[in-house]
DNA sequence: GTCTATATTCGGATAGAC
DNA sequence: GTCTATCCGAATATAGAC
């Protein structure tokens, strides 16, 4: 019987390492020879779990994408009232910066330089994929989205941490009618 | 007799040319020599005008911050209420869109690449111009420049146009209670 | 033209479950 | 010992720099 190891988890370690590569490197910038160093495997390897370097990206990006989405959603009491779901994911915006600039980096990275129909339906929907989420927690308020990625990205050019997201999040809410007033 | 040309008008043009080849392949894509190239003329102008890319990068980046900001500036007339200047800068930002979302990406994919300290300083006072100028005219409200910077981003991401951006401004200001209410 | 570097392939080596 | 998923890395083909 062959040598067996688990090949789902084996692909998650995988892509779990291919991110931060791609994330400090950028896509156009690592080649199949140097991030298979960067992961400890040869080129084989790779291939012998990914069709391509571009579905190693893709799928790296989508991984990622869902680990952060399944953390917000295990966070968050549906029941919650939405003054406690605000605080929790303002937390988990204080804790997750790093990571979540980072995401957002690479995936501007990659739109930049792959601007085929496939690279933009990449972008669109792992970024449809967090806005939903915060939505889907928070309610549909105006702004919420691009404030979200405001506060991110703002801080990027800062060069500052985030420190408390709520202070921006929260009026958004508020003005919608459901908190406070 | 020498060969007399209006060295700061060159320069200008220089800097406008270099804005949009950097903005187009990204910084650390574009050697020299491509630069020259695109720019119709020979390395030695280039080292004429400038030291190093470096330098050239950096100024055409504030080059092209300063043409935004003295735009700005120029269609807001200081003594209009906050109603017509949100009007006016939300008319602006639609025009302007794709220059300010490749500014923004270009200031961060350098960010990215080149993360000492001149780099960062650069980074940070570019995008603080802008911050400040937007300030400048429509008053400090708690969230109005991450909510700017977010609107370019989310929808770059989201690969449409940006329809409206006072919709997402204007509360933002009537919740400080300058306007409306 | 030469040279370098790239993405991808392929034949074979290895590990380890049975 | 047998079998095969797993893994390797040299080889291939191709593209672009100079």
């Amino acid at each position: 019987m062959p040598k067996i190891v688990d090949h789902n988890a084996q692909r998650s370690r995988l892509l779990d390492q291919a991110f931060e590569i791609f994330a400090d490197q950028g896509y156009a910038a690592i080649s199949m020879r140097g991030l298979a160093k960067g992961m400890g495997v040869s080129t084989g390897t790779l291939y012998h779990y990914f069709e391509t370097k571009d579905a190693i990206f893709e799928q790296a990006v989508y991984h990622l994408a869902n680990r952060h989405v399944q953390a917000v959603l295990g966070i968050i009491p549906p029941e919650a009232d939405l003054n406690t779901k605000l605080t929790l994911i303002s937390d988990w915006i204080n804790n997750e910066q790093r990571n979540l600039q980072r995401s957002l980096l690479l995936i501007l990275d990659f739109a930049r330089h792959k601007s085929d129909d496939k690279a933009l339906e990449l972008v669109r929907s792992s970024s449809n994929h967090y806005r939903d989420t915060l939505i889907g927690a928070l309610g549909n308020h105006p702004g919420i989205w691009p404030m979200m990625v405001g506060i991110l990205v703002a801080a990027l050019l800062e060069g500052e941490e985030i420190r408390n997201p709520s202070i921006f999040l929260a009026p958004l809410i508020a003005s919608s009618g459901h908190i406070g007033v």
